[in-house]
DNA sequence: AGCACGCCGACT
DNA sequence: GTCGGCGTGCTC
């Protein structure tokens, strides 16, 4: 027979092999196969097979499944994600079933018949190496033979092809303060868990928002729950994978690789803070699990529950074109920072500064505690020479250059280069070196000095890695918090005074989900740290308003409003293709053909770019916008095949 | 992606 | 005369 083979490489096409006819009743699609490529040995995934045979063919080396691992709609939703993402099925199949999934390792050999009683509880290795593949999967077959996993005791049979019969199931777009929304989540899973099914959450990160539901969510259900991710020791892992794959009555907690995991009995899914950055895959193929997770809702007619403080300006237009109940709660109405919201305006952050330690000094004597919310976590950036005015750049890309205190080095934002930091200017010498930025280590160095006697913390910027810290104030003395983004996560802690030090220049950072971000920053940080009272410390030029950012629906209509007349998304897709080549030239005949190939569908208008940026090598980047008409996907497919081109579906900071 | 091939310029 | 950087094309 010949087997077409979707391999873990960027190219779309599959490639062919060929198998002994017996082979047959083993060959399913999406198994996962051993094919020779090159000289070496990969693993592929059956995408088609057929009759016959073709001498020019290479052979495929092993069949690495007993079965499909994949259920029935869990394989519609991999073929959907690599159309939608413009990724091959290959590459998104190595995702689903990716090679940290050690299934064998923990399976054993489970005799029900006379024949196979030699190999009864032995393990799977043993009993392959004992009786051969062809006889075991004759066994298995033929039901004289199972297998289960040693890790629960419990079988391990072929996916299930069922789809669960969730026909009415709701799916909502739950508005609400982290209180209102953590009581809708247990109601939620208790109703799931009750009717024996299983419930799969979404959470934006591991250390922070993860430790604190997987806690919380833990002391309602006990071992009901579950987390399934890269972050928990193999073993452990495993168990969670065979427990829901079989199993019901479990909430399986999860981050990104979560979304394929195939759930016995799925009956809702929870999304957790859809918006946040930490659902953006960047490995592998780049995808965001809250996307995924809403089209997987809808493939296996499970319910749906999207919960946030600020939920995604794409959730919110869903929820207005009624593909999503909208339930909000308003809390964000029923607190009143108005009359105690204090603009700071200045032209220098020094003068800033010096406003942000009175506030803090004012409030910690008041027997309250802190917050200090800031975009940028080093020390600071845009150093720049006092003497000569001359700007610190990178010395390789002329990037801007980031210093970190504890390290004393400087990063480059741009090409990611680190160098020694040495406090003199590389023009004339001086050595009176400012930071027209600064970030959370400074303001922290400086508020630890203002305050020997109060403890001052920051929370790592280096979020999602490392646990972030939990606070523990000594007695009742209050402290102060400096910290970034993680800031918005610290559920458990309270604070009388946020301060946002910079939280405008957001706008700067990231292209045109800018005011979004912005948005999503502020309300996330009410929602965590309850603060009573608000202070904006701003430059005096980059002023905003923050009002505009505190009426919820008011700003999501706004914004809407702006997406709509400039056609951005969500009113259509954007896709970032990216040109990395060593020459110039042989980058220009790239660029030139990506744009012939998109002039025979008329969309060369929605090209923008070519950006040249000068590294260790040339880069051009375009970006096209369309909807996903065949043409347009094609011209796409082609674009994709170009070597040193890549294709990226949805860009977060264009 | 990863690799071989083949083209050029550089240098013991 | 040989080494190595880089562009091109191919992988069943």
């Amino acid at each position: 027979m010949i087997v077409h083979v979707a391999l873990p490489i960027p190219v779309t096409k599959t490639f062919s092999y060929v198998a002994p006819d017996d082979w047959g009743p083993y060959v399913r699609k999406y198994s996962r196969v051993a094919v020779p490529f090159h000289d070496k040995t990969l693993t592929g995934f059956v995408a088609g097979f057929e009759e016959g045979v073709n001498p020019r063919l290479k052979q495929v080396i092993e069949v690495r499944d007993f079965f499909p691992l994949l259920t029935a709609p869990l394989a519609d939703l991999v073929e959907w994600a690599s159309h939608y993402y413009v990724a091959p099925l290959g590459i998104v199949l190595k995702y689903a079933l990716p090679s940290n999934l050690h299934i064998e390792r923990y399976l054993s050999v489970r005799s029900n018949a006379r024949s196979s009683v030699a190999l009864d509880n032995m393990r799977l290795g043993k009993a392959l190496k004992s009786t051969g593949k062809t006889a075991l999967m004759q066994y298995l077959s033929e039901g004289s033979a199972t297998l289960f996993d040693a890790l629960t005791g419990g079988d391990f049979l072929p996916a299930g092809t069922t789809v669960m019969n969730n026909a009415n199931s709701e799916k909502v777009l739950y508005s609400g303060d982290i209180s209102n929304r953590f009581e809708r989540y247990l109601h939620l899973i208790s109703t799931h868990l009750d009717k024996g099914n299983n419930v799969m959450m979404l959470l934006p990160d591991y250390f922070s928002a993860g430790a604190y539901f997987s806690r919380t969510l833990s002391e309602a259900f006990k071992d009901r729950v579950l987390w399934y991710g890269s972050s928990i020791p193999l073993k452990k892992r495993m168990e969670a994978y065979f427990k829901v794959r079989r199993d019901s009555g479990y909430l399986v907690l999860g981050n990104k690789s979560s979304v394929f995991l195939p759930v016995n009995r799925l009956s809702c899914i929870i999304v957790e803070r859809d918006e946040e950055d930490g659902y953006r895959n960047e490995e592998g193929f780049k995808f965001s699990s809250p996307t995924i997770a809403i089209q997987r809702a809808e493939i296996e007619r499970a319910g749906l529950f999207i919960g946030s403080a600020s939920p995604s300006i794409e959730s919110f237009h869903r929820a207005q074109e009624k593909r999503l109940v909208f339930v909000d709660n308003q809390w964000l109405r029923d607190r009143h920072y108005d009359e105690r919201m204090h603009e700071v305006s200045a032209a220098s952050y020094g003068a800033l500064l010096e406003e942000v330690v009175t506030v803090t000094k004012r409030t910690l004597e008041r027997g309250e505690s802190v917050a200090i919310y800031t975009p940028r976590k080093d020390y600071g950036s845009f150093i720049q020479c006092v003497e000569c005015k001359k700007p610190f750049l990178c010395p390789r890309c002329e990037g801007t250059l980031n210093y970190h205190k504890e390290t004393g080095r400087l990063t480059c934002s741009n090409c990611a280069g680190d160098f020694v930091f040495e406090e003199q200017c590389r023009h004339c010498g001086g050595n009176i070196i400012r930071f027209s930025r600064i970030g959370a280590e400074y303001i922290e160095e400086h508020l630890k000095n203002a305050f020997p006697q109060y403890p001052v913390a920051r929370v790592s910027g280096d979020a999602g890695k490392k646990r972030v810290k939990p606070l523990s104030p000594p007695g009742r003395q209050p402290y102060v918090l400096i910290g970034t983004q993680p800031l918005s996560k610290l559920y458990d802690v309270h604070v009388h005074t946020l301060l946002l030090f910079g939280w405008e220049d957001i706008r700067q950072m990231s292209g045109y989900r800018s005011e979004e971000k912005m948005f999503h920053v502020l309300i996330n940080l009410l929602d965590a740290l309850t603060p009573c009272e608000l202070f904006f410390f701003m430059d005096a030029r980059k002023k905003v308003v923050p009002a505009h950012f505190l009426d919820m629906e008011r700003f999501y209509k706004d914004e809407l409003r702006k997406r709509k007349n400039a056609d951005f998304p969500p009113f259509t897709r954007m896709f970032l293709i990216e040109v990395v080549k060593r020459t110039k030239e042989t980058g220009l005949a790239a660029v030139k053909k990506i744009k012939e190939l998109l002039v025979q569908q008329h969309l060369v208008d929605h090209a923008t770019g070519p950006l040249l940026q000068k590294k260790k090598a040339y880069r051009w980047k375009m970006i096209f916008k369309g909807n996903d008409d065949t043409t347009f996907y094609q011209s796409l497919l082609n674009i994709y095949d170009i070597p040193d081109v890549r294709v990226e579906v949805d860009p977060p900071n264009i």
